[in-house]
DNA sequence: GGCAGGTCGTTGCGTACGCAACTATATCCC
DNA sequence: GGGATATAGTTGCGTACGCAACGACCTGCC
């Protein structure tokens, strides 16, 4: 995922280890978007993330779930929805609502009409810290992912990745 | 990061909790294009990674590791090369070629100009195995990645996550 | 030569994750 | 009503990661 060196020598030389007829294995223009992509996600976030965590003490991980509850109807989803929503496992899920739970930014209480189901919340502290900690996230967000692209770029790409994503949308494993 | 039901929406939402200055915050266009790209990495790769540890045995990372070898002069790199071009930290790094050893893929010898240096190398049986591995993940990329979007498009998207990446190219922390 | 300061890679440690197995509920169907 | 089946969430376990501290080595300066 090495970038300034361009993409397309490195598809190129990797051409000569997969043979002659890598080319046909991946279109060198899939190859170079896919390459791109991935080092673009992994600068992107791993700023992000360091930043957030120093300026709030909030992952990545916990600012999404939060933001998760933020906007959701009463701040509150299901368990399974908000795995989901939030792109990670169950278990995975439980043990971040956990964390979330003991710095009180979280409740979990049982659904009294299907005892299965479980409502995590955020609390008014959590509210609270939410609030404190979005402004200088989103500020670095507009600054490292929106600051390169003119408007009209954004728009695009937001549907191309949306096309994508939809290409993509089987259920997360875990369970299924 | 939801998706399906709009990011629109969502961004929409999020402003009841920020407050009316939400909007001035983050620009709902880079914020709706940020959600869309965390979804689609999101789907995406976790497809991917399944998929590949399916059909080689090896993670995406390990697949990463060994696409940068196989590109490289020599099918070596320094470790630290290494670990920047796979966009992880130094430790990490060290542990994934620990493993990568232990499969027979990769090999680390020290260098003889400077013994500070190690060189990580792909071995024949490496070699061999990401010949074996690459196809199928390849096809995949193309794929889940490449198959929603028109060529044109994948060409436009590639200039601007290399923007992207290039604006946030300061050097991985770990030893910062 | 030798020590100060920097670089390269590894190791100790804490943390986070996913899968599979499990518990507890709910539903379906007889 | 009650057993078979499905679903929601948790827990055990193995694994992977990053940071900070460290050891080995190099380089520059006296």
């Amino acid at each position: 995922m090495a970038l300034e060196q361009l993409p397309s020598a490195e598809v190129s030389e990797l051409s000569s280890i997969l043979g002659r007829d890598a080319g046909t294995l991946l279109d060198p223009t899939v190859a170079r978007a896919w390459i791109a992509f991935l080092t673009a996600y992994g600068r992107v976030t791993r700023a992000l993330s360091s930043e957030l965590m120093d300026s709030s003490g909030m992952s990545l991980a916990d600012f999404d779930v939060m933001a998760q509850l933020a906007r959701a109807e009463g701040y509150s989803l299901r368990m399974s929805e908000l795995a989901d929503a939030a792109l990670i496992s169950k278990s995975g899920l439980t043990r971040r609502v956990d964390r979330l739970a003991i710095n009180g930014w979280v409740t979990r209480r049982r659904c009294t009409d299907d005892g299965r189901v479980h409502w995590a919340t955020l609390t008014p502290l959590g509210i609270k810290a939410f609030r404190a900690a979005a402004p200088d996230h989103l500020r670095a967000v507009a600054q490292r992912f929106g600051a390169s692209l003119p408007k009209g770029e954004m728009e695009r790409i937001t549907k191309d990745f949306m096309k994508i994503a939809a290409a993509n949308a089987e259920r997360v494993r875990d369970g299924v």
